[in-house]
RNA sequence: AGGCCCAUAGCUCAGUUGGUUAGAGCGCUACGUUGACAUCGUAGAGGUCAGCGGUUCAAGUCCGCUUGGGCCUACCA
């Protein structure tokens, strides 16, 4: 084995051999259990970041290890051809070259931007690849394959024969820069600073004057009413009257409509149904014409008078101020905080306007979302995100689902050239269906996320009853970012059971954000933005997912810093160095990996680590069952770094040195390692790959691969408390005489005696027979058995009173400080402990085991107090 | 405007149903190159668990309020 620790050394060739083993293919149908994963697609748009590192590593956490309990694990890989942000980025693309969409036509435009999904789609499976996924690559899914888009059309015709989705004329969120209309989802309310324009309209047939308030006065070209609360006293004269359009002389009639707030401003509303939603809503209450001033591409229409159009909507802003100020309307203008919704992939203001769009009414299905949850069907993991979950599907509104974009699933419509039209699964049915073969299909596509919404049963070959379908599903967990559970988790389950009655998965967890070490959010302005690819390239692919496993706490974002990325590469090192140690001391021995191992005849230290093992082991396997990755990371890195180097492999030098052999450490040591590695496999897996094929023996626990042998659990006949007692004593009593040693300032190899004297029992008959053991760890060979002399400096643990002499030893100045100290927290710790055994409440109701953990500390509290008093000279009676 | 979350060591964070002396990594101090590993070892220092009040024999943990951060949802023009 080399003596430097590289992961580049071994990553690509453990990466092929997965490949040619073909193990991660799974299998249908299958006798074994079902453990199913889909991947969520990233975007086609470019490569994979960070926090779909961190994703990954979780979702191959999960597989690896089901796949080591003898599942028939599936992770199911893919990508999103996510419409709306990769046409952006072929469109920018174009506009470099100096073309454009509209140039190429629809069929030019579609083949760049296939060409552009197969380059991306490549990248992002060889990073994948990097980061060690077990995917079943021969699964692999594309959101508009030709599998997927049968399962949209078919999810599409079913909904709407349903009555679920139908064509209508709405008000919805257009984004003029994207040229489409898009979800509510899509529009982020940002903060801005703005105006309120207060604006004097003149009351018809009368001299009097109104005032209403608006932050948006070039709209008012389009307002068709004004509207006050009906209990508004100040206003209900109005009713059946009408005001005077500034600039334009339009009719405006007096509307009463609860929807006002009478405290707002002045009480009064000026209504522009074509773009305002809420305008749009009372429009409808009270019959009232919508007047279109915006076009789709931000311009005031016609429409807006000869003064007006053709502007773009915000110098309109301006001059219609100016002509109000001009003609006398404008009251006075004050500064206005308020939230205006812009587009998330554009960044422009949204501009609401009436459309002829798809919707879909998912009220229904968001019912049976939220009662998943609620009955728990469905887990959402951490639970925090329950109350969110409930509040948004329980208010949901219609899901605006066509798009005005070409890259994306093609909406199953066809129209006459009347205009009426027909849905159908395909243009053959649709012939059948309309009785004319003069049908044209809708041009608009449908909302990535329509398709997304499938994706668990999609990729199975739904609808058909496939043996995929039959074997794979429901999945068994989805791991995600919260960021997207509505956009995504909440539409995949709604889909789930209107097409398959189930909830398309038993659990959710949901990940943080991946922020940089001082827990900014990462962004290319901010220039903090860690590469999965280059960290693997810096660190190895296992260092970056253990450091991405371990720190995923439970509803937290995670702060990640490189330094703590090596320092998990360090303990790669440290299982590397583990393992050439063992190989090298055991070279031409007959020593094993032992796939069960016989107990009897074994030592202390061996039955030790044996029991420490099969309890690191069974918690492993609890907090993967919790998704707590970061504790079973902690776990493991105790078990190896602690347990396994610092203390047993210490334990078992002596006897593989040969100076005082035990039966079968080599075999020991080698079982343990196997076990260990195999714990560590799914979140290190090249690197236990690495190291576990070169132990002797590994070929009886699997043949081919780690990725394949049984993942290890609790072994009951290994646990021993017992022994386990007497280690942890004898471990305890090592570092307490070291500890003294360094007071004392004894210089490695320099003597000193140490005396060591225990209460007649087991303890001490089982430290009576480890001497040479201890002595080992202490390097000393003086130890005595019996009580210190006077002048020894003294400490006490687990009933063994320890004395250390060291020739001419003088108590220096700081030393004596330092005794003193602890001399007082020890005074103090008395006082409470015996304040609280003194309280009657507390003797009378706490459990008998807390009392006696009480009256314990006491006892050997006072012990130590005795001996520092001793120590600092002091009288010894307290 | 509602709802949710967070505040624990110098830094970034764990801490399950309340229970003996609150943990980890990094950083820090002292010593160390003893035949796996200096990507290391040994031993340490370091915390009024944001503040105030309450429940309890017992509170980092449960309840209320305050302060300071973050997030989500939302049609007050």
């Amino acid at each position: 084995m080399d003596k430097a620790f590289e992961p580049k050394s071994y990553e690509e060739r453990w990466r092929r051999h997965w490949r040619d083993g073909g193990y991660f293919v799974a299998e249908a149908p299958s006798a074994k259990p079902r453990f199913t994963i889909m991947i969520p697609p990233p975007n086609v748009t470019g490569k994979l970041h960070i926090g779909h590192a961190l994703q990954s590593t979780l979702q191959d956490l999960l597989t690896r290890w089901q796949r080591m309990r003898g599942a028939n694990a599936l992770w199911l890989p893919g990508t999103d051809h996510a419409g709306i942000a990769t046409q952006l980025m072929v469109e920018r693309q174009l506009a470099s070259e100096g073309t454009s969409r509209l140039e190429l036509g629809r069929e030019r435009f579609l083949e760049r931007m296939w060409s552009w999904k197969a380059e991306y789609q490549t990248n992002i499976r060889q990073q994948l690849e990097l980061l060690g996924a077990s995917c079943d690559w021969t699964r692999e899914r594309f959101t508009l394959d030709e599998g997927l888009n049968r399962a949209v059309r078919e999810a599409f015709v079913r909904l709407y024969e349903d009555g679920l989705i139908y064509r209508a004329d709405y008000i919805v969120n257009w984004s003029p820069q994207l040229n489409t209309a898009i979800s509510d989802l899509e529009v982020e309310m940002k903060t801005v600073q703005g105006k309120l324009y207060h604006i004097a309209y003149a009351v018809e047939g009368s001299d009097e004057r109104i005032v209403v308030a608006t932050t948006r006065p070039e709209t008012m070209l389009g307002d068709t009413a004004i509207a006050f609360h009906p209990d508004d006293d100040r206003y209900q004269h109005l009713l059946g009257k009408a005001a005077i359009l500034p600039l334009l002389g339009r009719r405006l009639p007096f509307v009463a409509d609860t929807g006002v707030e009478k405290d707002f401003g002045t009480g009064l509303v000026k209504v522009t149904p074509f773009h305002d939603p809420f305008d749009f809503e009372l429009g409808r209450r009270h019959n009232l014409p919508a007047i279109q001033v915006i076009d789709r591409t931000a311009k005031m229409t016609e429409a807006a008078g000869p003064d007006f159009a053709g502007l773009d909507r915000f110098e309109a802003r301006k001059k219609v101020v100016a002509a109000l100020g001009d003609r006398g309307h404008l009251v006075k203008v004050e500064d206005h905080t308020h939230n205006v919704g812009h587009s998330q992939r554009g960044g422009e203001a949204i501009e609401p306007l009436v459309s002829t769009q798809w919707f879909c009414d998912v009220t229904s299905m968001a019912q049976q979302a939220h009662d998943a949850v609620a009955s728990g069907e469905l887990e959402l993991v951490p639970a925090t995100w329950v109350a969110t979950w409930n509040h948004w599907l329980l208010n949901i509104k219609p899901w605006c689902i066509s798009r005005q974009l070409w890259w994306g699933h093609r909406i199953p419509a066809w129209y006459r050239p009347d205009g009426t039209f027909v849905v159908a699964r395909d243009e053959a049915e649709a012939r059948a269906k309309a009785g004319t073969d003069d049908l044209r299909q809708d041009d608009d596509v449908l909302d990535t996320w329509f398709s997304s919404a499938l994706w668990p049963f999609s990729t199975l070959g739904w609808p058909e009853e496939s043996p995929d379908m039959a074997t794979f599903y429901p999945t068994e967990v989805l791991v995600t970012g919260h960021d997207i559970l509505f956009f995504w988790v909440a539409r995949m389950v709604m889909t789930g059971y209107r097409f398959t009655g189930k909830s398309p998965f038993k659990a959710v967890h949901l990940t943080g954000l991946v922020r940089d070490a001082s827990g900014q959010k990462m962004s290319k302005t901010k220039g903090n933005v860690l590469d999965p690819v280059d960290l693997v390239d810096t660190y190895g692919a296992d260092a970056v997912r253990f450091t991405l496993a371990i720190l995923d706490a439970p509803g937290r974002d995670i702060p990640l810093d490189p330094e703590r990325m090596a320092g998990y590469r360090a303990f790669g090192n440290k299982i590397w160095n583990a393992a050439r140690f063992a190989l090298t001391r055991l070279e031409g021995t007959d020593a094993r990996v032992q796939p069960s191992l016989e107990l009897a005849g074994l030592a202390a230290p061996e039955r030790w680590i044996l029991s420490r093992l099969s309890q690191a082991a069974a918690e492993v396997d609890d907090k993967l069952t919790t998704f707590r990755f970061d504790e079973a990371c902690h776990r493991l890195y105790h078990f190896f770094w602690g347990e396994l180097c610092d203390q047993y492999i210490e334990l078992a030098k002596p006897a593989l040195l040969g100076q005082a052999p035990r039966p079968r450490v080599g075999d020991v040591l080698l079982t343990v390692l196997d076990r260990a590695l195999r714990l560590l496999h799914p979140v290190m897996p090249f690197l236990t790959e690495e190291v576990w094929q070169r132990l002797p023996g590994h070929e009886a626990i699997h043949p081919e691969t780690i990725a394949l042998a049984p993942f290890p659990g609790r072994e009951p006949a290994w646990e021993n408390p017992a022994v386990e007692n007497h280690m942890t004593a004898l471990l305890d009593l090592v570092t307490r005489v070291r500890g003294l040693a360094v007071e004392l300032g004894v210089k490695t190899g320099a003597p000193y005696r140490l005396h060591l004297a225990a209460e007649e029992g087991a303890l001490a008959d089982f430290v009576a027979d480890q001497l040479p053991l201890i002595a080992f760890q202490l390097r000393t060979e003086a130890i005595i058995l019996g009580p210190a002399p006077d002048g020894a400096a003294r400490d006490r643990v687990a009933g063994i009173d320890l004395g250390v002499v060291v020739p001419k030893r003088e108590l220096g100045p700081e030393e004596r400080a330092r005794l003193a100290a602890e001399l007082g927290e020890i005074d103090e710790q008395i006082r409470r402990g015996e304040e609280r055994l003194g309280n009657e409440a507390f003797v009378a109701k706490a459990p008998a085991a807390v009392i006696e953990g009480n009256r314990k500390k006491l006892a050997e509290l006072k012990e130590r107090r005795a001996q520092l008093r001793s120590g600092l000279g002091l009288e010894t009676s307290a």
